[in-house]
DNA sequence: ACCGAACCGTAACGTTCGTTACGGCGATAG
DNA sequence: CTATCGCCGTAACGAACGTTACGGTTCGGT
């Protein structure tokens, strides 16, 4: 029931036990069990007791852990200096579709979808705001340097970028939960990734202003 | 294991038992159990075997029979002759947008994302095929119309429900099923329904032709 | 060398739940 | 009226799994 560990005070032996329960997760999904686990993580159960407190924990941790290891595209103001907007979006619509296309990041969803339902733990709210959520707070101060900048034009900047949200993912994330075998290679996803961000200038590019990119 | 009823042949009473089921579902997850069905149902879990095989049946019927009650936007050719191609789509988005956002095709969304990860049965393909390829089949047409009539220009169709796909939904599904508490009134289902129209016609008017809608 | 802490492997316990079996009851046919 | 059939309610069985307990091993400190 409780939770033992904080996200920041993992040991090495840990972190090795919480990545073999996520690839467990990857194989059996939330028919992960204690046993499998502690077979794959070369361990004892009464390790990941102590550990972990529970079932619940062990799921808990696992989820942060790997909420920790993903790269959220970070976007400073350098970068903006340095890139132009749209290959920043460009950038940042890649790295997402990669990230949401992997088997971890489905894997993790699917549990976290499942367990939002059963209502017992809050792994939903945990992959939410690691997921969405985070995505939010690290673009929106771009949308909004590229507002000042005068190569945009919105008034509300979260339905700004609830819109880039629906053109870059689309069905791509409902359709890889739900089974589809949907493979998207590298080119697909730069492709897509590109379109995207042209479409979301179409909507917003500024009306009386030079073009972005020229 | 087997699937004994085809959707098609239901007793009165076999549908009140799957509606029971629905319930359950939709309060108990996938944690329901046949015990909580056959109480809330009324009947005898050796009934639900005989009719449903196991739990596995039970669960693809209740999926099936919902799926077959579910309202599918249809837009037929005297729909869109009396209609707008603005007003279809708007109501198209509408309509969408209110079955998705609804408690039970939350909780079906969930069940099937469940199972498609344990891959034990194909729920996820059942609820894809009834959900997101229903809307393609239903949609298509009406954009290809569309672009006959010279409103639209876009080359591949699929691509362009896509976009019109990630335009209406957004993060919307993806944060329901994570357990957002996220509430959408039929105004603001309205509103966006008609913002995400606009920016589909943004997006792909045909350019050396009359505004939709004048 | 000795101690204690941490951990491994495994056995054991208790609960939950899917599945099956059985007795009773109302309806319907002969 | 009686026999059969479908269904209800409940009890019982068996397996899976979360959780706990225990003996043996490793390892760092003294």
């Amino acid at each position: 029931m409780t939770i033992h560990i904080e996200t920041e005070a993992l040991t090495d032996r840990q972190k090795a036990v919480l990545d073999a329960a996520l690839a467990a997760m990857m194989e059996e999904g939330d028919a992960l069990t204690m046993t499998s686990v502690s077979r794959r993580a070369s361990c004892s159960k009464e390790t990941l007791y102590k550990w972990f407190g529970d079932r619940d924990g062990l799921l808990t941790a696992t989820v942060r852990w790997q909420a920790s290891k993903v790269n959220v595209p970070i976007v400073d103001k350098s970068t903006l200096e340095r890139k132009s907007l749209t290959a920043t979006l460009e950038q940042f619509a890649k790295d997402w579709l990669t990230v949401i296309s992997s088997d971890t990041s489905i894997a993790l969803n699917r549990l976290a979808v499942s367990h939002a339902g059963s209502g017992k733990t809050n792994l939903g709210s945990i992959v939410l705001k690691n997921g969405r959520q985070a995505m939010g707070r690290r673009l929106e101060p771009v949308l909004e340097a590229g507002r000042e900048t005068g190569l945009l034009t919105f008034e509300n900047t979260d339905e700004t970028f609830r819109t880039f949200f629906g053109l870059v993912l689309r069905d791509v994330q409902i359709r890889l939960l739900l089974g589809d075998q949907l493979k998207l290679s590298a080119a697909e996803i730069s492709a897509h990734a590109a379109e995207a961000t042209q479409q979301f200038f179409t909507l917003y590019k500024a009306t009386n202003n030079t073009k972005p990119e020229g």
